[in-house]
DNA sequence: TCAAAAGTGTTAAGTTTACACCCATGA
DNA sequence: TCATGGGTGTAAACTTAACACTTTTGA
């Protein structure tokens, strides 16, 4: 190690990620109570601790992979939190992401075993530390972020309707939308392709799906949702 | 220190500064030419090592402070960066942040010691590490910031003209824009206030000079620039 | 046959853009 | 007297918002 260095303090550096999913038409977020110390018994994010091997990105991805088995989620930074006593433990920093996920790619084996749950973004229960303060900041960025790129589409799957899409904007924005006017927009959008399948779940008539087509979408600032 | 912890890896942790000055009608960047390792004698963001005893947000101000000699000045996170080899020298962190402060206020001795340079924006050298990406990035959280919140006048005095306000808008979105429509929305804004005091140094007329009154100003959602 | 979700256009209101000339002053 | 930046309004284009009924189907 060179000197320049050595005389400086190294820190514990922590990811905390939010997880959002979508389902029944309300944003959930997946939540441990923690079955662990510190804070045994209460509420929040998944989160690790950075490893000598591994970025920042890399860290986030493995945390996340470890609750959800999942890989190519899509993530984001949401900001990093230093005070000082933010884990009354230890000194710890935090870099917190969100995580967008199909929750039915979700095995619910996985979450028995780190006492997980998908909890209505609406009922939030108090987090511990400053993760409700990562929580809030997240939804700022997401409801953001949605306006204006298609990220929205990680949290549905494939195929989806254009009623399931509209009650995600709904549930990102906390909002009603017309629904007129949401489908004119969504006409516009090229990237946005009907398929010829239909959809029975939602609706005795059925209703078309369709995909969002990722190859046909360059940066389109026509997209404003 | 408990177990918990103990087997977790510690890590440097840097903030970096990418700080903002307005002058003559363009926006610029205090840089420093560096005349200390790592990488000396490259041009580089002000950056400093954070310590046990203060927060990041504190060890922003204090890295600021010690080169400028300037307390409050506004600041907001930019991003966090991990990515392994970031720094050649030894694994470190970094948080950036960036900061808006009024060139006047500046002490020039304090740049000649630092060996610290106010560097157009537009004529950006290329910088260590990864810190043209934390500029990239900075800019764009200002652009988008300064375009819903009064944030702008930070880097202004604190009476200006209006003209002075419009090319500091068009400098920091990099494109010009309509005086007639400009002036039409400022004066929409009522927390932006008129004085009766007139600035005759950039014209033989003279123009009036303005004032941001934060108190009026409450998330007004007329607020666009 | 009826309940429930799917699907479909038009008009008014509001916002944004484009645009050109006179004013006041000091050198 | 003239060069320079300061100051001012209107109309067209475009975008957004408000709004209600018909269709299809399985139970």
């Amino acid at each position: 190690m060179s000197s320049f260095y050595s005389s400086k303090d190294k820190f514990y550096v922590a990811v905390d990620c939010i997880i959002f999913g979508f389902y029944q038409s309300e944003l959930h977020l997946l939540l441990l109570k923690r079955n662990f110390e510190p804070a045994k018994g209460e509420w929040s994010l998944m989160g690790g601790f950075l490893q000598k091997d591994e970025s920042l990105d890399q860290a986030a991805k493995r945390v996340l992979y470890e609750l959800t088995g999942l890989e190519k989620v899509y993530m984001d930074q949401v900001g990093f939190f230093g005070e000082i006593e933010r884990d009354p433990g230890e000194r710890v920093l935090s870099a917190a992401y969100y995580a967008l996920m199909n929750i039915d790619h979700y095995d619910p084996e996985l979450a028995k075993k780190h006492n997980a749950h998908w909890i209505k973004f609406k009922d939030l229960p108090p987090l511990i530390f400053d993760h409700t303060k990562m929580v809030e900041i997240a939804l700022d960025i997401l409801q953001r972020k949605a306006s204006t790129e298609p990220i929205g589409f990680n949290l549905l799957s494939k195929l989806f309707t254009l009623s399931q899409l509209q009650s995600l904007y709904e549930a990102i924005y906390g909002e009603s939308l017309d629904k007129r006017n949401f489908r004119k927009r969504i006409a516009e959008m090229d990237f946005i392709e009907k398929t010829d399948e239909i959809d029975k779940s939602g609706s005795r008539r059925g209703a078309y799906l369709y995909k969002f087509n990722s190859k046909a979408y360059r940066k389109d600032p026509k997209f404003k949702i």
